[in-house]
DNA sequence: TCCGAAGTTCAGCCTAGGCTAAGTTATGGC
DNA sequence: GCCATAACTTAGCCTAGGCTGAACTTCGGA
């Protein structure tokens, strides 16, 4: 009578890799996508967005800081210019869009189904990531519902 | 009127960082607990954790598993006979159980909010890592009610 | 004006986790 | 019993993302 997912427990080998290889390349992206949205809303509440404050706030060395902004120059998200502050591209602006939209949404989605708000933002900082943009699809869904009134 | 969470989006850098730094934290045991839930997987429904068949399901090549693998011996989680098959350590087990509850209730928790099963098992392998314990109490809650009928 | 502190960058190091290519070891078929 | 093949390991390389410590810029105040 248990046809539950937690029997099978063994996929087929090429579906298994391609769930890890999707895996792996969430993982590259969401540094970027951390870094963008920070810098994004550095920009906008503060006015500028300072390597100094991107270390302090990612708990990170400042020279970590300019280790991973090279990476994102390079990639085309932000620009620099030494000794002043950083800023977004097109690109890096459209992903900073992205990227908060999809964390606010992570956020009222984990408050729906019962976490603490303090929590919530906690916990998306990882899950937003990770979740695929069916997931996402089903989180708006329910918040939809549930902010609709559906409590 | 809007009290949303959106509104707030740079909390203190101490906290912020400290948000940060449990990623990271997590990053780094998400690959430990991969590997220990294939093995047992492996185990139990073949008999035997080949390294080959783990680089195939985890779409990797056999050097990166023999590269991984050492460091979970290191770690002590895993036990090799050379040209033998992988072995769990008591440590290993308790990982993998771990791992596999967790897996398969953020796989429940997923459908109960909307997924398809096969998403949904996409997902978790994802999420599975990145879930705080409070997020986990709230999504076996979430799903205790569903299941309960609360449909 | 100049000088010290704050911010930034550079140099050099480390680990995890990928890869390929080239061995080495076990095993099954003949 | 030998040897080809499959499984495994080793060596060497790479990138991302951490670190420290030292050097370099910028800028405000004495």
């Amino acid at each position: 009578m248990k046809r539950s997912p937690a029997v099978r427990s063994l996929p087929p080998a090429d579906d298994h890799a391609v769930r890890f290889a999707r895996q792996r390349e969430a993982d590259r992206t969401a540094t970027a996508e951390d870094y963008v949205e920070l810098i994004a809303d550095l920009l906008r509440e503060e006015g500028e967005a300072r390597a100094v404050e991107l270390a302090r706030r990612m708990g990170v060395s400042q020279a970590t800081v300019t280790a991973t902004v090279g990476r994102l120059q390079r990639d085309g998200l932000v620009e620099t210019k030494p000794y002043r502050g950083l800023f977004l591209t097109d690109a890096g602006r459209a992903m900073a869009q992205a990227a908060k939209a999809r964390h606010d949404l992570v956020v009222r989605f984990l408050i729906a189904v019962g976490l603490d708000a303090e929590t919530a933002e906690q916990d998306a900082e990882g899950l937003e990531h990770h979740a695929s943009e069916k997931a996402l699809e089903a989180f708006a869904r329910f918040v939809a519902k549930r902010e609709a009134g559906g409590a």
